[in-house]
DNA sequence: CTAAAACCTGACCATTTGGTCAACTATTTT
DNA sequence: AAAATAGTTGACCAAATGGTCAGGTTTTAG
């Protein structure tokens, strides 16, 4: 039965895993089938046995991986606000406004056409009052948007933008590219379709970023 | 036998009321009740128990007005949807853009800031996928929209506004303003109080109204 | 005043569901 | 090869929850 030596492992089609990546994989996933699942029913719509479907295992096994639901949903919301910074630019006083808020915009753009189910979990859960996000929001985010609103401030001291209150600029900028992704149902059945299409970011692209670059009164 | 919805206008200092009044009061203030739970919890979260006890009546007396938890949910969607146009300037082709819009905005806004719960709500269900929706988003919404970005096609056209692709501005409006609902928790953390004051709504049009109207190149 | 209609509600039930567990198989280690 | 460790899973359970109902009270109609 066993088969010995000469194991490899990794890529084989059909081989025996390793623990080791059975561990991994079955983890992959299960949290992506949570991801999915909780999305769709939000927390408490969504059950164990869905996920378990989804994931193509039986409950139990989620069990085996994830203590209990409230942990695995844990789980997947941290993987999502690990990310949630991905590629993002670095903005100094130094900066030139217009390139940082041009590649801003376009780096949330793609991360909401990339991973909307992401976003609308994200959503909900703020929506909801942030229960599981108090400590993030109240942490490292609020410092992420202080530092960068300090930037702005001083960006328009200079006179380079035509914001005085960058705070609320930061939000529109979130509301506007994330809202593909969230309103992704409502958005798609107004362009009379089932789905976005190859193009659908690059329009939003070229009507947000310089829509946007005007309301800052760049350019 | 049963008369079923009718406003409720009274706040009666009588001792006894009246039956057709005792009715209209019970049911509006279960649908309170059952708009804040469905909010918090969603629509599987909220329990029938939780909506009684904010109601402050017996279970029982839930169901007595409302069939089942199901019709309760789409009683309360639908008074949302009722009023979502509440409001709203007309717009017509000879109208003045930078009026309507900006009126449009304040509006907008200022419903966002009347009523975060439903516009909470509402934004729960369509990233859910509108399950409950689909008939109105892909009619009354849809036509609704049609006729707006029809308007603002033939605006561009005659030079009145710079934008080319209405619906986007359409979705940027919507997503702006109703984001100072739906995101009520994030927002009021990043402005480092516990709730919006007085001056919030005032402070978000007087930021938002001009740098739509420069982004739509009026001005 | 009496009957009908409307309203109220504690107690109860069937189903769903998160979670456990013991027995089993597969892999790794010694 | 045997012991230890890791992974698998059907069966089961207790709690939560939507919904029912019978018997009660209050209001209204005649």
């Amino acid at each position: 039965m066993t088969q010995n030596n000469l194991s490899e492992s990794e890529s084989e089609t059909i081989s025996h895993r390793s623990q080791q990546n059975i561990r991994a994989h079955n983890q992959a996933i299960i949290l992506s089938a949570a991801e999915e699942e909780f999305v769709l029913q939000s927390y408490r719509g969504a059950t164990m046995q869905g996920i378990a479907d989804r994931a193509g295992l039986p409950k139990a096994n989620i069990h085996y991986y994830f203590k209990n639901k409230r942990n695995l949903y844990k789980v997947v919301l941290r993987s999502i606000i690990a990310e949630w910074n991905d590629g993002l630019v670095t903005m100094t006083v130094d900066s030139d406004p217009k390139t940082v808020i041009e590649e801003f915009v376009r780096t949330k753009l793609h991360q909401a056409f990339a991973h909307p189910n992401r976003h609308k979990l994200f959503a909900v859960e703020v929506i909801g009052g942030a229960p599981h996000l108090h400590d993030f929001m109240s942490t490292t985010m609020k410092e992420w948007a202080l530092d960068k609103t300090q930037v702005m401030k001083i960006w328009h001291q200079q006179g380079k933008i035509g914001i005085a209150d960058p705070l609320q600029l930061l939000i529109l900028i979130w509301a506007t590219t994330q809202r593909y992704a969230e309103f992704e149902t409502e958005i798609v059945g107004l362009m009379q379709k089932n789905a976005y299409d190859e193009e659908d970011e690059a329009r939003a692209a070229d009507f947000l970023i310089p829509f946007i670059l005007r309301g800052c009164g760049i350019e």
